[in-house]
DNA sequence: CTTGACTCCGTATCATGGTACGGAAAGCAA
DNA sequence: TTGCTTTCCGTACCATGATACGGAGTCAAG
């Protein structure tokens, strides 16, 4: 069963059947051809997948037009590929700022939830009072003991 | 000089002026007083921070509302704090899972920039091929080449 | 004391990413 | 074949997150 109507793809993809074929619309995923004879379009599980991926991209940050442009990165071992390196560069790039940001609020989460239970009254106390202190003290050099 | 109207405040978080006000009418952060006697409103550098938290937990794929949710956790060490300790630890879940995520595209624009220079014509060409390689890799326990 | 830049505030408009709606046609089941 | 569901397609509407605009007031320089 690897062909389905756009209702299964839907369920499949955990999507609505409209987002579907908004994605169609904007050309992130291929409308699959009217059969020639009856009968309903045919999604493939590919499209399933890349339904997906649109939405996990979607939950880290990327707009559909950067997921567009993450989905069209392709080597081609035929052509001359500089091109399509130096975008995936930027992409890497970008993606290991997103995940030193993610990094920072994970510690400070971290920070706070062991902030909690009465012992180290005087830590910061909010995300952003664990944040500017780790800034703080990355850029002055001492002060490493920080009550624990 | 730790206050500033509300445009150097917007220069020094990097948004515009009309952005600030739009955080201060969603009461994502305060609006300054008007001063008793003449002149404008001053914003201290923590609100700055504030901005610039904001914008960059957006890059990460928060809503303004989640953004919201994150910086109103905190641990006041006379209260019971067992629910700001459920909502953290849930975000910090959150949290885990973008990483994770970002950490999969990572590793798949890496292996497409090293699939590029001729060498590895056997290998996933697109971020989509990469990265279901990866999870039948994952599921199945063989397989590593991929009938091409 | 005028000129130019900025503030303040309300309202309007915009882009993005969907979601809903309505009507015709197709499929499927009793 | 009657009736229900789904497809298909176009258009309309919606929420979010800004961004622009207009007009009155404020300030600082020359």
């Amino acid at each position: 069963m690897n062909h389905m109507t756009i209702s299964k793809a839907a369920r499949e993809a955990e999507v609505g059947v409209e987002t579907i074929r908004f994605y169609e619309r904007k050309g992130l995923i291929d409308q699959p051809p009217k059969p020639r004879g009856p009968g309903f379009r045919e999604y493939p599980i590919a499209t399933v997948q890349r339904i997906v991926f649109i939405r996990q991209a979607q939950e880290i940050g990327f707009s559909l037009r950067e997921i567009e442009e993450l989905l069209s990165l392709r080597a081609d071992p035929t052509a001359d590929c500089s091109d399509m390196r130096d975008r995936a560069a930027a992409k890497l790039k970008e993606v290991d700022r997103k995940i030193a940001r993610l990094s920072d609020i994970r510690g400070a989460l971290k920070e706070l939830v062991a902030a909690c239970p009465g012992r180290g009254a005087l830590r910061t106390c909010t995300i952003l009072g664990s944040l500017t202190a780790a800034q703080t003290t990355a850029n002055r050099p001492a002060r490493t003991d920080e009550a624990r």
